[in-house]
RNA sequence: GGCGAGAUAGCUCAGCCGGUAGAGCAGAGGCCUGAAAAGCCUUGUGUCCCCAGUUCGAUUCUGGGUCUUGCCA
């Protein structure tokens, strides 16, 4: 088994520092899970590991796809495997650091086989929604699917265009395509999360966007909307972005998209919470406050079980 | 000062031709199998601005206040 250390934590709460600490210390990489941090040109508004940082530590998944173009938990497994394997061979214990908390747990606990399903075939989809129901199309999944269909509440649009696109396209139903998922890759994973007191975490969240406006955001944005890309495409539908899209164009004011932001960053930041209360960790950190040499007793007993077991 | 408009949940507002009221957002809790910074679910007792009148009954009608707001001066 692949030894690994995985850092996760909720917006805002210290993830990053932390995971250049350990990388440092073990003079490894950081695996970046986090679907907007691919993002080029996004840099304040998701912050970012900055030059120095990157200089210092070389990072994975960090600043490669144009704005517009669709990434998924599949292609971060698919490429993030290969990485943590490339290093494991000099190896390095990959340090694995990100929000996304499905495409971590997708990572650990796999996914099911799925060819690439092209993008015509949603397209297709939601076209059909012009002359369909929701609740139709919910009533087709319910015929072809009934497993899917029974746990995907009938308003959930995303979830159930979904599951009809893999069984158009693979003519199968997508609950059977999870029933005959590959064992995953298993990893020795020692997890940490940081889990700030919410007063804390709050507030920290509402600091960091009043400093990411101070250091340019609303520039990056109008640049990026420059550049041709808009407010639809998978980059800028980011909290943190999407709320400044009605100020720059004149209909609303910057506080108010200023305080959207920070709310939605809360909201956010609150989901994810929630999501980890589900997860099991190693350790869990209450602030970024840490204390380094803890951290690495606790990991190196995990990661390498002495002889006299 | 004149003529209007408004005052209802933390916020923005809807509604009641008279029978004590409801949405969105926020907040709280939860879900989550290739869009996940996404998507979805649950959760709403508040002097319906104040006073008086009409009425079996007023948040709803009438009168008078108070405050806010628009236009004109």
């Amino acid at each position: 088994m692949i030894p690994v250390l995985i850092i996760e934590g909720p917006t805002a709460s210290g993830k990053s520092a932390l995971a250049m600490a350990m990388a440092e210390s073990l003079g490894s990489h950081i695996i970046s899970a986090d679907s907007r941090q691919v993002y080029k040109y996004l840099d304040i508004g998701t912050a970012k590991p900055d030059q120095t940082d990157r200089e210092r530590v070389k990072h994975h998944f960090v600043d490669f796809l144009e704005p517009n173009q669709a990434y998924n938990a599949g292609a971060f497994v698919q490429a993030a495997g290969e990485i943590i394997s490339g290093l494991h061979y000099q190896g390095l214990v990959p340090v694995i650091c990100g929000g996304t908390g499905l495409y971590i747990r997708s990572l650990l606990e796999g996914l099911c086989k799925l060819p690439p399903i092209p993008a015509v075939v949603r397209e297709e989809l939601i076209g059909e929604l012009g002359s369909r129901s929701l609740a139709e199309l919910h009533e087709e999944l319910n015929q072809v699917d009934p497993v899917s269909a029974g746990k995907i509440s009938s308003n959930d649009k995303q979830r159930i265009v979904r599951a009809l696109e893999v069984y158009r396209y693979t003519a199968k139903p997508l609950s059977q395509h999870w029933q005959e998922q590959n064992p995953p890759q298993s990893y020795r994973a020692f997890r940490i999360l940081i889990a700030p007191p919410r007063e804390l975490l709050y507030s920290r969240i509402d600091s960091r966007l009043d400093q990411m406006l101070s250091q340019g955001l609303i520039e990056e944005i109008k640049a990026v909307l420059q550049m041709g890309y808009s407010a639809h495409d998978p980059g800028l539908n980011s909290v943190g972005y999407k709320e400044f899209i009605p100020f720059l164009q004149g209909e609303q004011s910057l506080g108010e998209a200023l305080l959207l932001a920070k709310q939605h960053s809360r909201n956010y930041a609150k989901r994810q919470m929630t999501w980890y209360r589900k997860q099991t960790f190693d350790l869990t950190i209450l602030s970024s406050d840490f204390n380094l040499s803890d951290i690495n007793r606790l990991l190196s007993d995990k990661l390498n079980p002495s002889e006299g077991l």
